[in-house]
DNA sequence: CTGAAAGCGCTTACAG
DNA sequence: CTGAAAGCGCTTACAG
């Protein structure tokens, strides 16, 4: 299977290579003529130009990297689906790397993704790298002069574009609705603790509890296999009425736990989650949530990273915050 | 920001282009000591060597093409993780494309995977192509030369690798376990009919019916808003106690649907889904389901495709066949 | 309107 | 042990 190259055309039609280029390049300074006879023949033998010769000389490659803790997730899984319909509708490639909050693995493919060239990387940071703190190598990536977008898991340490929501406020304000409904004793529920978006909630959380003058319970759980019973002492030690559980797998847990131990929702014990999935969609019952937007955060982070590195942004970096917005359904007692 | 080349390093070390690039790949050629300098002075400076240069001498990319139709269905998302592992494990990056099984995009991306000079290809076919039988743009790939492996969703009519499960067999035998559980009358449901898998899957649930001798029902719905309104009516007209459905998202609207308009799970109504993902295996009840081994698929697919790039395997294409299995959970009747 | 030449950033066969 | 040269497959400034 011969891979035809301008080489190859140039021979077969007795033209420079020059003039092929041009005449495929549709440039006006090759005769209607020649043009037509080059792109016959490059159609009838399949030529495809080479895309990595064209990036050499173009010093660009129409590809951005992406790097998201997880796909499982339908808050990542959504993200990745706006991004990528959003980068190839903008003709951008897509290559991707699942951290799975790992910096180990974030940091190893930020160099194959440099030396790839990527036009530019949206990024959602890795558990790991959020609870250590540690940002070399995004900086790294940062001052090799490749531009940045950091989108749900973020930091403002970093000179870089970000997109989020307003994790305090809706944290706060879903807190305050569920005591609104009748809870009496709401607690913070978490698995994805150290983490940004963990730490803004779990303080909108926090300024709820202050402002109707509860004291607070917070409830981290390290891990799945140990969900349930840590949810249930907690329980019982607090008389907990409900529940703002900061991720959608640990909320459809907690329905799932309190369910099964005979507690009634939203009657005995109100659940609000977070991210806008199948899942609590179609549980049952149905979960309360924030809606996230996670496939416009996708979405934006894509605009706002093409419109960087096509330099039509200030120096200052943007921020976006989207402000997000309860979805009421079953694991919450109606306000009216 | 400058970014270092070859010629950059050469010319501050007052060597040649080719004594940096044999130091750099640890050429024996070259005396330890300037290789020392040498890197010393890469590392100093930051260097990365421009993938896209390398690619081009190497005439290959270490880079595959990943197409699947969507990432939301956990099926997916899985797939996707296991191919992303492996590939990373095994030093392949992974370029994406989300058909939404559509043929246009997956055609599309495929044109620019080729300009990309992809080493190889994964792809799960879109609904659309399935439905039309028209694989004019895969055959194009295979012609080039790019070796394509197909999983899940494939077609024997392509020369090429491909992973799947024994869908047949299975959906045969869930059918028949509904039925020795006590089902009289079971359906077999679908929202992805025209794809090759809920090909197998109805033929296995037909096989079934004629060796109990029932009379089968085949309920295919096209859309979720209508998916509550036909199943019902399905329901009442059969007077059916099992369902079959032929994915997780179905297998959990049957489960919600049925159970909000009354009937009990399992006891007058067993279902059965496919693909073992956290919605299935968290809702109430849990669903009893086909195990797909859908990350295994991934993986596996990895595997063959970087096998036949580096050509360790035969001119005889390799079709591997999971044999699946039922994960028994609340949704059915226990058996014994 | 067409083509020769240089160059994008590498690697490697060859010469010394 | 080191380097000059050719070449991977393109594009484009320049000459004619």
């Amino acid at each position: 299977m011969q891979k035809y190259t301008l080489k190859d055309l140039a021979k077969l039609l007795n033209v420079s290579v020059s003039t092929v280029s041009k005449s495929l390049n549709d440039s006006p300074e090759i005769s209607t003529e020649t043009r037509d006879r080059v792109k016959e023949l490059a159609l009838l033998n399949n030529y495809i130009p080479n895309g990595m010769a064209q990036s050499l000389k173009a010093r660009e490659t129409k590809t951005i990297g992406v790097i998201i803790p997880n796909v499982l997730d339908s808050f990542f899984a959504k993200a990745l689906d706006g991004i990528e319909t959003m980068a190839s509708s903008l003709g951008y490639r897509i290559i991707i790397c699942i951290s799975n909050d790992s910096i180990k693995k974030e940091a190893e493919s930020l160099s194959t993704f440099l030396s790839a060239r990527v036009d530019g990387l949206i990024i959602s940071l890795a558990k790991e790298t959020q609870r250590n703190n540690d940002f070399s190598h995004i900086i790294k990536v940062i001052n090799y002069g490749i531009p940045v977008v950091l989108f749900d898991r973020i930091t403002t340490q970093l000179p870089c574009d970000y997109v989020s929501i307003d994790d305090f406020k809706i944290a706060k304000k879903a807190t305050l609705e569920m005591y609104e409904s009748g809870c009496k004793q709401i607690a913070y529920l978490s698995t994805i603790y150290d983490t940004s978006v963990d730490l803004h909630r779990k303080k909108g959380y926090l300024a709820a509890m202050k402002r109707i003058n509860v004291k607070p319970c917070i409830i981290n759980i390290k891990d799945y296999g140990v969900f349930e019973k840590n949810l249930l002492s907690a329980l019982k030690r607090n008389s907990i009425d409900g529940i703002l559980a900061a991720d959608e797998l640990s909320a459809i847990f907690t329905i799932r736990s309190v369910i099964k131990n005979g507690y009634k929702i939203p009657e005995e014990i109100s659940v609000i989650g977070f991210t806008n999935g199948f899942m609590g969609e179609k549980f049952l019952p149905s979960l309360t949530t924030v809606e996230q937007y996670a496939g416009k955060q996708g979405k934006l982070s894509v605009e706002t990273l093409i419109a960087r590195i096509r330099g039509e942004l200030t120096k200052k970096k943007v921020s976006t915050v989207l402000k997000s917005k309860i979805l009421y359904r079953d694991s919450t007692k109606s306000l009216e």
